[in-house]
DNA sequence: GAGCCCGCGTAC
DNA sequence: GACGTACGCGGGCTCG
């Protein structure tokens, strides 16, 4: 047995943070109960992932305390306890009763002082203190024996993470408090000194008592003299930071341990207070069985696993590594497990703390070598959470170049298909709606933050945390598989969403290749003109001020220059593009604001973010395709987004220009013409739209035709630009209101645009009609390939709601549709680009577009193959129709 | 000082 | 309140 752990809460601080963080709620009585329910929800949290044996929970007293003693101001700044707070103090003391927890509450001392004295009391007698805390004051009781976690952010703090975060242990923190002071406890400190300089001085002198020994001799710097003319503040502030450890609290540890709560008072008081998430909990508490987790220690261990795969259909598998980033990461372990709960855990990367390998593992070698005939055959379904991670790793030919041919399922993508509307996709938080409870990466790693953490836990732990892993993902795959079977989603996941795990995996690998010089050109360019611009926007203003704050910008020009004001956003008055732009025309200010804001927004964004995620070595840079991003089908690109870099202006156009093709190559661009509008024909089958793409005229132009009553020669440019607005407006289930002042014309005049469009093209009015119909029908829309989204708003009685869920009726089928064709077009130019020998690879998708790197000598023939792959994706009532772009960089490759 | 929301702006 | 889907920046508020 390990050495015995205390665990003391800090009652008062978690009933504040949960009365803040939890929005109102209340009995049906009327007793508040927010406060109650997030203090239950930490307890319930704490007892089921730590399960400690020796448990108390500290309270701060109600009357003063010895602080106030040697401050009258100490915490003089904190408003009362608010009135529903102070009533659900009874019931939260009711809930620590139940539970059997020893409470630990004194007159003239706060619940850090107790924590203190009965951390002092354990360390005596040989036990380990976890201080269940985010308050930074309790860190000073940081040691070898005593760390520091918080659930509400899963951190764990001990010596390393204190020094890590403060730049010092943690017995020189009671010094560094002393010098920057609290706001929050209204501790002075000394003014005008921030962590930066109390860090270093802290650092170089170690305590007070040395800081001022050599005060005389330090050279008088602003900083210096404040600390010289504070120094009773100093004192003070150490005297009131400095945690008393020597109240009365039970010195014999028999008194914390922990017992079985008093069930039939807890379900009493959770029926009483109406919490019936937590009543469930509370009943049953399935914990995970790790008896049936196993280590594969060496070749025999092998040999028997073997044998017992041969007789498997189904096999759920995790990689662990050391790294995030695929292109860096080395294997340090794998899980494996069954559908009848049986898992394995194979180390192969575990390291001590000096990176010296531990014993007991496989190596890598005998890894792969095992894991290559289970993936790169065919007979076994494999099941993972967020397979493009694994699939990554596992192709990298440092840790084995395995192909990963075997069919695959991936739960993250199951969860999408089944609520593309969710939050979260996290394994943990899936199998938690399942009642799997699981280990945090943050306990399994003690709170080691670094990338690395994993390959330094013990094998114990790395085994039983990577088989839970894998056991969580089969058990969520036997919950959804039915379910997927049942909403007719499994054909999606098969046929479009799981072949294109590894073509994004690929995308992601591959990257795009930047032009660094050019961006630093670009850089150094546009934070000239900012400069500038500034300059100029002072002179204008006749104030200096933060350009980048609405707010103080809303202050300048509405207060100070006392423009008209425009829109109201929820806090002040917008400044937005459309304002500004209408105040141009009275002041010289809003011009150049805009001005200053195109450039600002490009380099921040663009500029210096791309240079910055640049491959040192490679000039590439690789985005994140998220497949579950979006809840229309869509995918998602982050870090750095490579959907959205800049196109319309002239100078998000000179972005493009940096994005360049590998020496000898082209990027070539092929985007489908009018996807939604087409995919809207297909189906309304509107008779005025499908014969307008059926014999590919300029869809806006004929629109423009139609509203504005001309033949479709004589529309006007600006005609088809408004008419292009119109057609956009109806993809997105715009109104009046919204096409009205997208145009700038009246509500009236844009009525009547809406109103002669309904009439030319009826088949879309009756769409949209029917569609909406069927959504509350049914309470979900479809895709053509069957993707579902569920509109729970699309009957509610509020208005806003309501037509929320309608629009998003309208436009998720089109939207969604046009995302799983693109899928489709991308699976099939892999497929094609592998069977035929290119060496051209895709690169990005943007929704509507593919951008590949292709070798010149094959540009010709890969642009007729992507044409013809996209072109034919889906067969639908109208044709799709590719454009092709190439050129040496994005900018002239469309 | 981290975390979160807001306003804003980029893409399709 | 009014146009769908994203991501991400800088500002500014909050935290107990």
């Amino acid at each position: 047995m390990s050495i015995p752990e205390l665990y003391l809460i800090d009652g008062s601080a978690y009933i504040y943070r949960a009365y803040h963080a939890i929005k109102p709620l209340s009995t049906s009585g009327g007793l508040p109960t927010h406060a109650v329910f997030g203090f239950a929800s930490i307890l319930r949290r704490l007892l089921k992932e730590r399960d400690p044996q020796y448990l108390a929970i500290a309270f701060d007293t109600r009357g003063p305390v010895f602080r106030h003693r040697l401050y009258e101001r100490y915490k003089a700044n904190r408003p009362p306890m608010p009135d529903d707070l102070a009533r659900q103090i009874p019931s939260i003391r009711q809930l620590v009763l139940a539970h059997r927890i020893l409470l630990l509450e004194q007159d003239d001392q706060e619940a850090d002082d107790l924590i203190a004295s009965a951390t002092a009391a354990a360390v005596r007698q040989g036990y380990k203190v976890v201080v269940v805390s985010g308050d930074k004051d309790l860190l000073q009781l940081v040691s070898p024996w005593v760390s520091l976690w918080d659930p509400m952010n899963d951190r764990v703090m001990d010596e390393a993470a204190v020094q890590e975060k403060y730049g010092l242990p943690p017995a020189r923190l009671l010094d560094y408090f002393a010098l920057t002071g609290d706001s929050s406890d209204n501790i002075p400190g000394v003014p005008g000194i921030g962590p930066k300089s109390a860090q270093k001085l802290i650092a170089e002198y170690g305590d007070l008592e040395t800081l001022y020994g050599q005060i005389n001799t330090l050279k008088a710097t602003k900083g210096i003299q404040q600390i010289r003319d504070h120094q009773a503040e100093a004192f003070l502030s150490r005297d009131l930071v400095r945690l008393n450890s020597k109240a009365v609290v039970p010195g014999e540890m028999d008194c914390y341990r922990t017992a079985e709560p008093d069930r039939e008072r807890l379900r009493g008081l959770l029926v009483e207070l109406e919490f019936h998430s937590l009543l469930k909990d509370v009943v049953q508490a399935a914990k995970v069985d790790t008896s049936r987790f196993h280590l594969v220690r060496d070749a025999e261990d092998l040999v028997r696993l073997e044998a017992r795969l041969a007789q498997v259909d189904l096999l759920a598998i995790d990689t662990e590594t050391d790294s995030l980033d695929p292109l860096r990461a080395r294997l340090v372990g794998v899980s494996l497990a069954t559908k009848e709960g049986d898992a394995w855990y194979l180390a192969c990367g575990h390291c001590d703390g000096e990176g010296e390998p531990v014993a007991g593992q496989l190596s890598q070698k005998q890894v792969t070598t095992f894991l290559r005939p289970l993936l790169e055959g065919r007979g076994i379904v494999t099941i993972g959470h967020n397979l493009k991670f694994d699939l990554a790793i596992l192709a990298s030919p440092r840790n084995g170049a395995i192909c990963w041919s075997a069919p695959r399922y991936d739960t993250m993508i199951g969860a999408w298909l089944l609520d593309p509307d969710r939050h979260s996709y996290k394994l943990d938080d899936l199998c938690q709606e399942i009642d799997i409870r699981m280990t945090s990466f943050a306990e399994v790693t003690g709170g080691d933050k670094a990338e690395d953490a994993f390959c330094r836990v013990g094998l114990e732990a790395a085994k039983n945390y990577s088989c839970e892993d894998v056991y969580g993902a089969m058990r969520l795959y036997l919950h959804q598989r039915p379910l997927l079977l049942q909403a007719n989603l499994l054909g999606l996941l098969q046929e479009v969403e799981s072949p294109l795990i590894p073509v994004l995996a690929a995308m992601e690998q591959e990257g795009i290749r930047v032009d660094g010089d050019r961006l630093a050109a670009l850089s150094g360019e546009f934070g000239q003109r900012l400069e500038d611009d500034e300059q100029r926007i002072y002179g204008a203003a006749g104030v200096r001020f933060n350009i980048n704050s609405p707010k103080q910008l809303g202050e300048v020009l509405f207060d100070r220059l006392q423009l008209p004001k425009g829109r109201k956003t929820k806090t002040g008055w917008s400044t937005d593009v459309k304002v500004l732009e209408d105040l141009s025309l009275t002041h010289e200010l809003p011009a150049l604001i805009l001005q200053y804001r195109n450039l600002a927004k490009l380099k921040s964004t663009y500029v210096d973010k791309l240079a910055s995620l640049q491959n040192p070595d490679t000039g590439r840079v690789h985005t994140s395709f998220n497949q579950c991003g979006t809840a229309t089908g869509r995918l998602s690109s982050s870090n750095p987004n490579l959907q959205n870099i800049p196109i319309r202006t002239e100078e998000g156009r000179r972005i493009r220009s940096a994005f360049i093709a590998a020496e000898g190559c082209f990027l070539l661009a092929a985007d489908y013409s009018q996807i939604d509008l087409r995919v809207l024909a297909h189906y309304s089958k509107d008779r005025e739209l499908v014969s307008a793409f059926l014999h590919d005229q300029d869809i806006h132009r004929r629109t423009a035709a139609e509203i504005f009553f001309v033949a479709p020669e004589l529309v006007t440019a600006e005609m088809r630009r408004m008419a292009k607005t119109i057609n956009f407006g109806i993809v997105y289930g715009m109104s009046s209101f919204g096409l009205a002042s997208q145009l700038r014309v009246s509500r009236k005049d844009a009525q009547t645009f809406i109103d002669r469009y309904f009439a030319h093209f009826s088949g879309i009015r009756e769409f949209m009609g029917t569609i909406v119909e069927q959504a509350r029908q049914d309470g979900y829309v479809t895709t053509l390939l069957g993707r579902r989204r569920y509109l729970p708003d699309i009957n509610s009685s509020n208005r806003v709601q309501r037509e929320f869920a309608e629009r998003t009726a309208i436009n998720t089928p089109i939207q969604g549709t046009a995302a799983d064709i693109i899928k489709l077009a991308m699976v099939q130019v892999d497929r094609e680009l592998t069977q035929r020998r290119f060496r051209a690879r895709l690169l990005l998708q943007i929704h509507d577009e593919l951008v590949l790197e292709v070798p010149g000598e094959e540009l010709e023939q890969v642009s007729a193959l992507v044409k013809g792959c996209m072109e034919s994706a889906l067969a639908l009532r109208v044709p799709l129709v590719v454009h092709l772009g190439h050129g040496s960089s994005l900018e002239k490759g469309e």
